[in-house]
Formats: C-alpha cells, structure tokens, sequence
DNA sequence: CTTATGCATAATTATATAGTTATGCAAATT
DNA sequence: AATTTGCATAACTATATAATTATGCATAAG
C-alpha cells in the first residue's frame, strides 16, 4: 500500500536531486544542509522499500527504480501544484475558468446541452465560449489561451502540437429555403445551383478546401454570384428569407432541417464527410476541469448521435 | 508555495472524507477514531489556508475549494500510487513494459529511430512492437492489451473512446520497379495498370477506401489481376522481382523511392492525402512511459519530416 | 602524496506528528 | 423532552520529524 508517510518534501527533494545529480547541489537550491538531504532521500527509500539513486564520489545517479519513479513523482507533486494554485485561483476570481473554442459545427448542436450538463457537475467554473475562425482558435489554443477547442479537425499543417479527441464525423450540407424552386423537380440538375446566390465557407474556414474540392467534382467549378461567411445566423436568415444556397457542415443546421425551416438539397456530399472532435494541446496535461468538460461533450455527443440514429429510422 | 508538509496521509483522508459525504464513516473506513480525521483536515486546511468543508449536523459538504481541489488531490494520489506499483513492477519483471501497436506506414520510416532514442533516455523500458490488421490493433488498445498505436488516422466508427495525435500527413502511391514498362512514356496513361498484377490493400487496412476512391476517381474501377496483402516485405520483394504495381502508403516504401530501388507512377493521388499520428486510449491517462515514448516519436517524426522537405528542396 | 570533493553517519535537539480518550454542543430524530 | 447523530475541541502521550553540527571515508584531482 501507499505509505502515508511520504511527504511533498520527500518529492520535491528527490526530484531535485534527480534533477542535478547531486545531494550537495540540491541541498544548496533547497536552502538545507546537505545531511539533510541525504536523510531525506533514505526515507523515501525507505517508505518506498528500494533504492531510488547509486551513490558515487562524483555524485549520485538514478537507478532503474528511480528512473521509473522520477516520472510519477513529477506528476504526482504537478497535481498537487496545480490544486493550491487554483485554490487561489478561485479565491481570487471567485471560481475557476475554462476557456472554450467552438466552431459553428457544434455551436448550436452539441456544445450548449454539453455546457448546461457541465455546469450541474461544476456550477462553480466559468466557461467561456470562444467563436472565431478556426486558425484563430487553433493558434490561441496552441498559446494556451484557450484549453479546448471543439469542432472539425483542422488541416494537418494546423495541427501540430495538438491532440485530437475524435466526437462522431459529419458531412457538409447545401442547404436552401422550403419552397426553393430548385426543389420543384424530384431530382434537380445540381449544377444550377450556379443560377443563385451560394453562402459559402470564407478561405479561413476549415471546411473551404473540402467544399471546393466537392464542388469541382460535381463539374461545378467557379461559383458567379457568391457570399462569403462564418455568421450560422446570417446564413440562416438569409437563406431562409432569399432563393440563396448555403453550403454549411451540417451539424450547424441540423436542427433547421429536422425542424423544416431549411431543406437540404440532394446532391452526394459523401466525400465531405470528415470527423468532428476535440483539440487540446498535447503537452501540459488537461487539467481535472477540463477533463470533465470533456467528458461532458464526449457523452453529449454520444446522446446526440445516437438520438439522430433513431431519428433516421 | 507547496507546503511541504503536506503528506499523502492528508490527502487520502481529504478524499475519503469527500467521497463518503462524512467523518465518522471516513474514520471507519480508514481504521482511526473520529477526531484524528478532524484533526487531519483541518490540519489539510491550514496548510492550504482554505476550508475544504463545511460542516454541518448531517455530515460534510464541500466547499468550492474543495471541489476544486479534490480533482487535483485526487490525480496526485494515483501519480504516486502509480509510481508505487511501477517500482514492484520493475521489481517483478525486472523492468517496465510499452506495448506498441504499429501500422506499416511508420514500421520503416520513424518508428525504427523513434524507438531507438526512447530507449536511450529509457533503457529499461521494454518496447513491444505489434503489426497487424489496423481493426485488430485499435480493438486491442481500446481494450487496454496496446498502450499505443503508430500509424494513419482509423476510420471514425473506430476512433470512440479514442485520441489521436497528429504527426505528419502522407498520401498514398503507386510503385513498379525501375525500368517498369508504364514508365517508358513520359506520361504514362494511368489506367493501363489494369494490364499488370496490382498489390493493393485488403479490405481491412485503414487505407482500402481511400484507395478505392482514389481509383474510381481515375476511371479505373475494378482490377483485374489483383494481390492483396499487408506485408511490406512481400510487397516489397514481389514488386522489385515483378511488372505488378504495388499501391501502398508513401511513408512505408518512402525510404526504397529514395535510393531508387522502387520508382512511383506519375499519378495525383493528392485526395490520398491523410493523417498520420499516434492514438491512445482517452480514459485512463497515459503513464509517464508512454509519454516519454510518445515525445520520442514526435520528435523522430519531426526531423524525419523537416529532412524529407530538405530532400525535396 | 596531498588535497578537495561528495556523500554517509552519528549525536543532538526542538518541534511536529498522529494518534488516543474524554467531553462538549447543536441539530435531527423519536 | 430525551436521545441520537455528527462533528469539534481539549488534554495528553509516545513517536517521528527535520533540522542542525561534527566527523568519517572513499575517490578524484592536483
């Protein structure tokens, strides 16, 4: 069992003596005699049962056991750390925070449930949703402006240093008007989209090289009379007020469709399909209120895949 | 700063006492008497200068520093638990084990360096190396049998409860031997391959569709004369002895293009363009081990790529 | 061959610890 | 109103702790 015993001191210690490689050293940045140091060091050998350094005259090295022990000492006193400091923190700021990237995906599907389960779990922390263009997002997220991003995958380029939690795939959609007239025949010419006004994805989207590589393989190619925007809600408005088509994720106007305030064309958008997740930075490790945040989306999302499953059949 | 007298024996009592809602039942189940739990909490509490409960006549409740905190004690306790059991472990089997799972992308280009490096910052650690069918390997890691798997991104029906890191991307070619026949033109006509033995990926590798999508695409539509196979060293040896044209991911015949054993057809295969990285279980965090593994691989990963773009350059 | 370095050990001391039993006290239950 | 429940506090005690100074000892350096 765990020996009750062990101190953050004895941590803390070794981990500085593993650090410099010397009981002298360590003892001299740990403002104690260097005694000291090696008494604390036996202890925690001690509590532990095995010998954590060899000794030698020109210092002191790690053994096997000591190696492996280094790891989880390190995470072991960064928990603890990372707790007195949020402490503060909320004593401060009168609770935690947790900055949120959300992309128009998951704007208005999944992140809202997830955010009101999330805080009958955690009322106290304070989330902050973020919306923007997802290089934006990524770069803040990468800074560590932002602990969590949620959305589709982004570029490869984009994603360096960034873990990716996969949440359930989604295709993009062309969407337009109940009534439109491209909908008066069963199965319209899709290339006559070009007659109207078409929403699409700005550059900066994530979904625009998607969306441009669907359209050229439906011998669409240049669209003449295009809009460019990230707004969902003027998008929204906009094609349900005009004859416009807007090319959206999907997850962004499921609701409108399921609804019947917007209906989808029937064009094959199978090869748009892409995954929609979670980003986090790979290093520095998602911190307890992040992780629940997390699992929140991940069960929400769960819910709402499941719930679109049933309604399909 | 971290109270160094702090001790685990205050933190399991905390956690005990949170989980059971109560101190006379915390007492019981931790074997002391009632006021030795009062006295380590609010031992606990002074020296987080904060009150962690608040007491009532029907038991404890946290406060919002407790909630707080309670995730963090609780990471640090299982760090050290962790490094407890890894220290008999070690005992035991004479050193800790990674068990890997790798896809052929990697199992010839990074891994081999990545592995190498890892096991000079980590010598003891035991590297088990897996290859099989990448629906095999994904099941085993979500099962806890992998800690890890190397390769392309699964599909998403695959990837519940998984995370994926992103390495690089790659795409997909299509090799022949040197001297090949297709190559004699400058620009060979694509869908002559159907004249020739083509290896392809069986149904089960992560890269069948894309293939079969990227095939459709250039009109080429079922194989006539077709090998399926996951060996690399087949694929390998067949393709050098052979006409046949074998399509495989980049990455695993990358180093053979280079010093000119295999030569890659003239074909866009740009929408093979797909993630490559590192997927682990999402529960359960990774061990310190794995982490570590996990750096080595990135690194590896990035100075394989920044060499590849000198090459290119 | 001497000196310096680096760690271990011993002796010592004030303080902290980790429990204990006994008791108190307010709210909830009967 | 009496009793039970649940926690706090006090007083006490045997250990454990966390340092200290002084000293020893083997190796590496000069």
């Amino acid at each position: 069992m765990l020996d009750q015993r062990i101190k953050f001191r004895h941590l803390t210690c070794f981990l500085e003596v593993a650090r410099q490689r010397s009981v002298v050293k360590a003892a001299d940045t740990l403002s104690i005699t260097q005694p000291a140091v090696s008494k604390t060091i036996r202890e925690l050998e001690e509590h532990l049962d095995a010998r954590l350094f060899d000794r030698s005259k020109r210092g002191v090295t790690l053994t096997d056991f000591g190696k492996v022990f280094l790891r989880y000492a390190g995470a072991s006193v960064t928990a603890l750390r990372q707790g007195v400091d949020s402490i503060s923190q909320v004593r401060m700021q009168g609770g935690l925070s947790i900055n949120l990237g959300v992309l128009p995906t998951v704007a208005a599907s999944v992140m809202p449930n997830a955010i009101r389960h999330f805080k009958t779990l955690s009322p106290d922390t304070t989330v902050k949703v973020v919306a923007g263009p997802n290089v934006m997002l990524m770069g803040q997220l990468r800074v560590g402006e932002l602990d969590l991003v949620v959305g589709r995958l982004a570029e490869p380029d984009q994603m360096s240093g960034l873990s990716f939690i996969h949440l359930y795939s989604e295709h993009i959609s062309l969407v337009a008007r109940p009534g439109h007239p491209l909908m008066a025949d069963k199965n319209p010419d899709i290339t006559r989209i070009r007659e109207f006004t078409v929403l699409v994805p700005p550059k900066q989207a994530i979904i625009h090289p998607t969306v441009d590589k669907m359209l050229i393989a439906h011998g669409i190619g240049a669209l003449p009379d295009r809009i460019e925007t990230v707004s969902t809600s003027f998008g929204r408005a906009f094609t349900r007020e005009t004859d416009a088509i807007w090319i959206i994720s999907n997850g962004a106007v499921a609701s409108d469709i399921a609804e019947g305030h917007l209906v989808e064309l029937p064009i094959d958008t199978s090869d748009t399909f892409g995954p929609v997740g979670l980003t986090t930075r790979i290093d520095s490790p998602v911190s307890p209120p992040v992780e629940m945040l997390i699992n929140a989306v991940r069960e929400e999302a769960a819910r709402h895949h499941s719930s679109q499953a049933e309604s399909k059949a």
